[in-house]
DNA sequence: GTATGATTCAAACGAACGTTTGATCTGGAT
DNA sequence: ATCCAGATCAAACGTTCGTTTGAATCATAC
């Protein structure tokens, strides 16, 4: 492996290989491009311009890669996710945070991350939205591990933030959120599948999301087998 | 291929021998459980209990059998929303018609196959949502062709039902209600994996996810890069 | 029965797959 | 200069893939 107890090579290069790197910016590129099953290893690393035995050696296998891609930018984007939780739950003092706020911390980094086309942000949204639609045996549990946390707490803020709204109903509507979130980063490639061409100012997906969000949200609850119902009592 | 110009078999059989279905609906839980490039020949032959061969005889090739699995479900799929939405309009008599209608006609019946578990509608249904966000190359086209009559429809249907709301914003969040759908079929096996177990009547997802939607697709306009705006005037 | 075309079958095809191997190269420590 | 662990490399491994082949089977028309 590229890390044992004494690692003899420059600072600057310890547990990040020039090879490591250029195989997981690949990898991630063509996952998100082809689905696991549809990607070769003699492609990533010809893409990489690196060797075929490179990934077993540094990733152990196919999957390990796999879950690596995936780790490097969910812990990052969880993070994130939480510090702004912490920040809005900090500044509302005990009192409920409006849904508005609970909705910009969970979306608001993914969609960030999904803008970011230069590091490859955006790649990776699509991968992840991606991989949430046909979840392989093994990346399963990890993402679970990797959510689990976020979820419940974000889930619970929403609760606090609309009390009208049963759980049970929140979770689905979280669901849905989720879905919504998935398609608007798939975009454009799709509603061109869909509608044609299709050109828009990226900048205005953001605001965009946010307002379906927030309409869907907070829409009057269903009444058993028609649509109606009272509103969900919440300023904003 | 199964029909030519002189087909002698028994007039039951002709056009569908027992061995295409049998292919046909294995391939569709199989496509819908692995992925297509996750699903071999070999396997669909084996559940299917039919000779490796026959796949090639009766389909060409496994692309030719993944399209004919979307064909035969997508066209009664948008053959019954064009009906939907033409009764609604003949009633409405020029008139134009409530969203909730609008809705109901076209993800009414995409609901209601997917609540269908013993035809393999519910299989098929999530198989759609999977290969939206996968689109194969070859398949993108075909899927194209099938939709691209009745988003044209439905996006117009919805643009007379809310004309405060501009164009381009029905398309958005007509692609968001896509992804809370297709997100809504995945329902609870996607749900398990972010939220730990949950059970649930199915039949209350219908009402659940068109109340969702329709308080989404209502909302209030974004204002250009927060999320405020005047509510879309729409009765219902 | 015999002829005929549709269908099924076991077997094999070459290509591509993920992984392993053992040699070779690299660069800092002694 | 020597050593040695980390890293890279070309080559090969056995397996599985989608597809093709040619013979066997079946059902119908004559």
């Amino acid at each position: 492996m590229n890390t044992t107890v004494l690692d003899k090579r420059a600072p600057e290069a310890r547990g990040s290989s020039d090879t490591a790197a250029r195989i997981l910016d690949a990898a991630e590129k063509l996952f998100a491009e082809h689905g696991f099953d549809g990607t070769s290893m003699r492609l990533i690393t010809s893409v990489a311009g690196v060797n075929l035995a490179s990934v077993n050696y540094h990733f152990g296998s196919k999957e390990g890669l796999f879950q690596e891609v995936f780790r490097r930018r969910l812990t990052e984007l969880n993070l994130h996710r939480l510090a702004m939780l912490d920040r809005a739950e900090a500044a509302a003092a005990g009192a409920p945070l409006k849904p508005s706020a609970v909705l910009e911390g969970f979306f608001g980094p993914a969609l960030d991350m999904a803008a970011d086309t230069e590091r490859g942000g955006h790649t990776f949204m699509r991968l992840l939205g991606r991989t949430y639609t046909e979840p392989a045996e093994f990346v399963r549990k990890f993402m679970a591990d990797e959510y689990a946390q976020v979820v419940a707490r974000y889930t619970d803020a929403l609760y606090r933030s609309l009390p009208d709204v049963p759980r049970a109903e929140i979770m689905w509507r979280f669901h849905f959120m989720m879905g919504a979130m998935s398609y608007a980063i798939s975009g454009a490639d799709s509603l061109e599948l869909v509608t044609g061409r299709f050109d828009d100012d990226p900048a205005l997906l953001k605001p965009r999301l946010a307002a379906f969000l927030l309409g869907g949200l907070r829409a009057p609850l269903p009444d058993g087998h028609g649509m109606r119902g009272e509103p969900a009592r919440q300023a904003d």
